[in-house]
DNA sequence: CGGTATCCTTGACGATACTG
DNA sequence: CAGTATCGTCAAGGATACCG
């Protein structure tokens, strides 16, 4: 194998694990809602179109899991329950924003086809 | 909905329209192994471990519905096909790099968990 | 309020064989 | 050589109801 397919077949890998990470249809999506101050569980659901609250708790899950959200439990009465973005879950600017961009430069691009 | 609300449901969209693009397990990776110099249909299968024909087949039509990729038929015999990336494919790059780059920190993250 | 449980649909992906 | 056809698997995601 030469140096280049090395190479190549970890950029495949990085690559891969960060699509495993915060691919799929909802994950960024939902970074951004905590990011945009909905901290509760039904707050996030609310501000989501079309998400279902079963589709929300696994993928909670993940990203706490994935150290990017944290939840805590406040003591109250009721509990309440609060999700919030680790300060490592920042650094996911570095591809939200492109792919914003990306994305809409595209839609425009296609559609003109 | 206020201000907020509008710009936030337009970077859903945009991003999920990025996913839609280049997500998946494979899109990526197959733009890279044509940027490196892989052009042919049985060299891109070869070069991308684990793929197989008929996904690839299906990626590539993808790749270019999506302007990214674009299929020349040389005329010898046998006939030759040549996938090259288009010139707006390069601008993927702007996702690539960063997707690597985090992947890369994220694993080297979550295995010291 | 913050979820689970159950059941179901869809689409991505895969194995293998075959073809113009 | 560059695919397509056929069939199969599996996981993501969805609908709905219910629970502590």
């Amino acid at each position: 194998m030469t140096e280049q397919e090395i190479k190549f077949k970890e950029k495949i890998k990085a690559i891969q694990d960060t699509m495993y990470v915060i691919g799929g249809k909802w994950k960024i999506v939902i970074i951004l809602s905590i990011y945009n101050g909905n901290k509760r569980f039904n707050d996030i659901v609310a501000s989501i179109p079309k998400i279902t609250n079963r589709v929300l708790s696994k993928e909670l899950k993940h990203l706490e899991e994935n150290l990017l959200i944290s939840r805590k439990v406040i003591d109250e009465y009721p509990v309440r329950i609060e999700y919030t973005l680790t300060e490592y879950c920042l650094s996911i600017d570095e591809l939200a924003g492109p792919m914003e961009k990306w994305g809409k430069n595209h839609m425009k691009k296609i559609s003109g086809k």
